[in-house]
Parts: C-alpha cells; structure tokens; sequence
RNA sequence: GCGCCUGUAGCUCAACCGGAUAGAGCAACGGACUUCUAAUCCGUAGGUUGGAGGUUCAAGUCCUCUCAGGCGCGCCA
C-alpha cells in the first residue's frame, strides 16, 4: 500500500536526483543547491504536486527557468506513478500522480479509521497547553469561552499529532483580586442586611450581581453573625466563600463546554511550597536579578524586554510577574518541552518579559509559545453586546451556550484564527439554516448517517478493499472528494506545525462541501452494483475524515437533522 | 509618544516556507427535488488585498513610510 505522503516524499527523491543532476551538470556544488520542496498548486489542473525547483536554480545557473525545468523533467522520465509532468507558468514542474492513489488513500483512511490523520509529527515529546485561567472573581464570559475552545482544540490537535498533551488551568488565588472580591462579597452582605455603612463598597469593587448571589447564600448559611464580628475577622470567610463557589462554577460551565483539565494549578501553592523563593534566589544567582530603590528588579532588558521589570516591590510584596516566572519555572522542571499559553491579546504586553525569564531560566524562548486571542464581538439582532467584569455587564459564557447550544459554539470559536477579531452573532449561530456554517457540516454526517442507514436496511455492508474497483470513481466530484480525503493528514500536520487550530474547521467546511457536491450529482445507493460499491466505499471513507476531523475540534455531528 | 494585533468582494472570513488566474459563505440574480435528507447543489455577478515606495524571476505575504480600528505601555493583575 503507497500512501500518500509516501508518495510525495518519493516524488520529492525523484526531483531532488533529477535537479541535483542538473544543477551539478552546470557547475554548481552540492552544497549551493537549494532546498526541494513539493507544494500543493492552488488550481485544478496544476497537478497534485508542485515544485518551484527550476525557478529556484535559474539564478544561481544563469539559466532560464522553464528551460531548466524541461531538462529535469527529462531526467525524470517515466515513472509508473506518474500520469505525466508538466512545465508551466514561469517554470513550474507539476506532477500528476496515477489512479492508484484513491485506493491507496481510500483504503488507508478506512483501514486506520479513528487513528487516520495521526501522525508522529511530536514524536511524543511532551506539551503543556495553559488556558483560560481566569481569575476565580466572576463567572466566564464569551472572551473566556474562545479561549477555552482554542486552548481545548489546540490541544487535541498536538495530541492528534503526535505529542503528549496535558491541559492546565491556572488559579490566580493570590494576591489583590482575591481580597478585592472577598471585600466585595462582604460589602454587598452588609448591605443586603440594611447596615450597608459597616463595610463600604471597595472603589473598583466587583460590581456584578453574582456578588449578591453570593451574599445572599452567605446569609442562609451564616445568618446575620458576622455584623457584630470584626470586619477583618469575617472577611477570610467572604473571600473563601467567595472564591469557591466561583471557581465551582467555572468548572462546571468549563465540563458544560466539554472542556477538562488534567491540572488545576493554584497560585497559592506556589507561595505555599517555596516555590516563588527559589525562583528568585535562581534569577539572583545567575545575576539576572538586582537591588534598587528597595525593589529587587528582574533585568529583563538582557532578553530583549524594553525596561526592567520589578519582582518584589519595595514594600516587601511580591508582584504577579514574580509567580509567573516561578509557575513557569516550574512548568519547564516538570520536562515539558514545548508550553504553550493561551493569553487574551490585551495581555500582549506582557509576552516579551515572558520570554525573556523563560531564557533568563535557560530554556530556549521558542519552548514558550503564547497564542494571542483576540476579542470576542457578541452581536444580537446586529448590536454589540458590551463586556466588562467589574462594571457587571457581561454575558456570560453559560448564557451563550445555553442559548446556541455547545457545538455551534465550538464550532465558531473554531471558525476564526486566533489573531483575529471574531464577530460572534447569536442569531446566526443558532439559526438551522443554510448560513449556518455548522449545521452545513453537521448536515453531512446527517445525510452520510443516512446513506448506511439505507444501505444496511438493504442489507449492503462498506466492502472489503479488495473487491472494490477503484477505478469506476472517475467522475470529477468523487475524485475532489477523494482528493479532499487524502489531505486530511497534511492538515493535521500544518496545523499542528502552526498551531492554528482553525484550519481543521476549514476542513471540515470544506470536507462538508465536497461531499454535498458529490452527494448532489450522484447516487450511492440503487445504481450499478460495482460502482455502487465504489461509492460507498467513499462515503465510508469521507464519513471517517469527517469524524476525526471533528473530533479533534470536540464537535459533535448528530445521525439525523 | 512607543510597542503589538488587525485592515482582503456590499457583509463575515480563508489563502502553507514569498509562487501560477487572490478563494469560500452570506446577501443579489438565474437554474436543479419521482430517487440515499433541497438545512443541499449548479451557474452569473462582485477585487488596484487601506494607501505610497522598495526588495525579488515572483509580494496579500518580506522591508520602509503612511492612514484607519483594536489593545497595551504600573513597584496592578
């Protein structure tokens, strides 16, 4: 069985020979010989393979280019994979591969099933992928909600391709947030119990109606007994209350998203084992750390950072940049190579004092990847919903999922590079129409459900490989469907390679499309026998790209619409 | 003021390490259901990739400048 990349990587031997032969034939040495790529051509018709090789020799050769690339495809010659070569545009060499290949892809991605598309691309080295990690102040809002979906398909993707993958959440426990909250919490107790003047409301106070929730819950356990107790004496219960119930929340509106966590990694522990002290004695050792102003500073501007930055403030406190560098200190002493932050791009500023400690700890700053992801523009009947947590106005990510459901949530999370903007519009996602782009998919694992359906009501089974004539699949929609198949697993690796996670719900779009189109000219069911069987090979093969595709991306497709 | 992200069809977005004729969907217009699901398909139309220079055989992609929007620039988190 050839596979596909197999293919290409035979392909690419076959050129690099050919070019090699060339090029050295006119005085170059090995060593200036450029690199041979193979692409994919844009277009129909540019064959299945590209190479810009003859283009890439033209200079240092003094030759043209088109004349360059007749001459290795002349040493090329036949090949029994090969339909035919051609030279095009400006000197193009494109490959066009014999019919083999759809069986060999069809029979492959049938064969593999839930593990087609896999690859080994991570050799098993291991990732950590840190997302969401919103302070436990205030339920998620939509903001939370994409980064949860990228960080979660991010994540599924390096599994899919080969790496050990574990998804961590981050509790920011310590420090300023956490005692702004439990005063918050505590004020509205206060004056929900008409002695609103005991505890002031904090300036820049956590202004949303779930701190009254919260209060109110604190009544019906507690009653009224902290009025006449010491409001710094009460407040460890507020912020405990507080905090808890919040960060319950969180986990369920996370495990309502589908999304888990193998770690919940709290701030507090970091201060608990020591492990900020350390951190810091390592920084200070190294001499990356020094005394001003009574401050300690990180010299982050050795890495390439603007300004130094302050680890312990004057004051004797710790700031939040100072347990960064030890969490991810401690990230890298937990052997992950590669650790991966999911960040909303306000934080943006803060990447480069990042990488920096990352260096300043000794690793490569390429071992930290940061995923930027943009705001999310909630749209409803087209007027922006405005979100903020300390203002209180905000949808929150349990109101969007309860009212679009998950996977059409998921899916337009997925729909958009991370980088950029994403207008979200809750009518269009929960609308079962024609421009909804995830019922177009899910559509056609609906009707691929129901061609096996049929079938098996007919008492007709997908065939074994070897009975099935390949060569009936001649018709230009069943080959772009084949075709599209045969992707599935350099788009795993591209994206893995990217880590751009939407490229896998490009897929499936375009997957979904290929095989309406197909589905539309063609009958599976009810024609000629063989070439019945052809096609029903296909759509068992399509069925199982379509799936892991999904299933990288954790949407689920229903049997029936 | 400095930095980061974005700017692509009327709208929402793609476009691999710089490659060939910049692609989809929606909206518009015209067609296709006797059959396995028409939540679909086929076709038409729609573009100076914000603008100006530059590098290159080749630029949406790289460099410089510029315009517009978003976000940052603290001994906050």
């Amino acid at each position: 069985m050839v596979r596909m990349k197999e293919v290409s990587e035979f392909l690419k031997d076959l050129l690099l020979r050919a070019a090699m032969d060339v090029a050295t034939g006119k005085g170059l040495s090995p060593g200036e010989m450029p690199e041979v790529l193979l692409e994919r051509p844009r277009h129909e018709g540019q064959g299945d393979w590209a190479s810009n090789i003859a283009m890439l020799l033209a200079k240092p050769l003094k030759a043209r280019p088109r004349e360059l690339a007749e001459e290795i495809v002349s040493k090329i010659g036949k090949d029994p994979h090969l339909e035919k070569i051609e030279v095009a545009g400006p000197g193009f060499i494109n490959f066009f591969v014999t019919n083999l290949w759809v069986r060999d892809v069809l029979e492959t991605a049938v064969n593999e099933r839930e593990n087609f598309g896999r690859s080994s691309q991570g050799k098993g080295r291991k990732v950590q992928v840190e997302f969401v990690s919103a302070n436990p102040t205030g339920p998620l809002h939509v903001g939370h909600g994409r980064g949860a979906a990228v960080g979660d398909m991010t994540a599924s993707l390096l599994e899919y391709a080969g790496w050990e993958v574990e998804r961590e959440y981050y509790i920011n426990d310590a420090g300023l947030q956490m005692n702004l909250l439990g005063q918050s919490t505590q004020a509205r107790y206060f004056e929900l119990l008409e002695v609103a003047e005991k505890a002031p409301f904090p300036e820049n106070g956590y202004k949303g109606d779930y701190i009254y929730d919260l209060a109110k819950e604190i009544i019906e356990i507690e009653g009224n007994r902290f009025v006449g107790m010491p409001l710094d004496e009460s407040f460890p219960v507020f912020q405990a209350y507080a905090a808890n119930t919040i960060l319950g929340g969180i986990r369920q509106d996370l495990a309502l998203f589908g999304v888990s966590f193998d770690v919940w990694f709290s701030e507090k522990s970091l201060y608990e084992k020591g492990l900020v002290e350390s951190a810091l004695d390592f920084l200070k050792q190294r001499g990356h750390a020094y005394d001003k102003d009574g401050a300690l500073w990180f010299r982050t501007t050795a890495f390439g950072d603007d300004k130094d930055r302050v680890l312990v403030r004057s004051n004797g406190v710790t700031t939040y940049f100072a347990s960064d560098v030890a969490y991810h200190k401690e990230k890298f002493d937990r052997g992950f190579d590669l650790v991966i932050d999911v960040w909303g791009a306000d934080h943006h500023g803060y990447v480069p004092r990042m990488k920096a400690a990352v260096e300043a700890l000794g690793k490569d700053r390429e071992a930290l990847q940061i995923l930027l992801i943009q705001f999310v523009n909630l749209l409803r009947g087209g007027h922006q919903v405005s979100m903020s947590t300390r203002s209180g106005e905000f949808v929150t990510l349990r109101e969007v999922l309860d009212e679009v459901g998950i996977d059409a949530a998921r899916f337009f999370f997925a729909m958009r590079r991370c980088d950029s903007h994403l207008d979200f519009d809750l009518e269009l996602a929960k609308k079962a129409s024609t421009d909804n782009p995830v019922f177009y998919v899910q559509y056609a694992n609906a009707r691929i459900q129901s061609i096996m359906r049929e079938a098996a009501s007919r008492n007709i089974e997908v065939a074994a490989s070897s009975s099935v004539d390949f060569s009936l699949l001649r018709e230009p929609e069943e080959k772009a469907l084949a075709k599209r198949i045969a992707r599935f697993p350099e788009e795993v690796e591209k994206a893995a390679y990217e880590l751009a996670a939407h490229r896998i719900a490009f897929f499936a779009y375009d997957l979904a499309s290929d095989f309406h189109a197909f589905y539309n000219a063609h009958r599976v069911l009810g024609v000629e026998d063989e070439v019945s069987k052809a096609r029903l090979y296909l759509v068992e093969a399509a069925r199982v790209a379509l799936t892991n595709a999904l299933g990288i991306l954790r949407v689920k497709a229903p049997e029936r619409m």
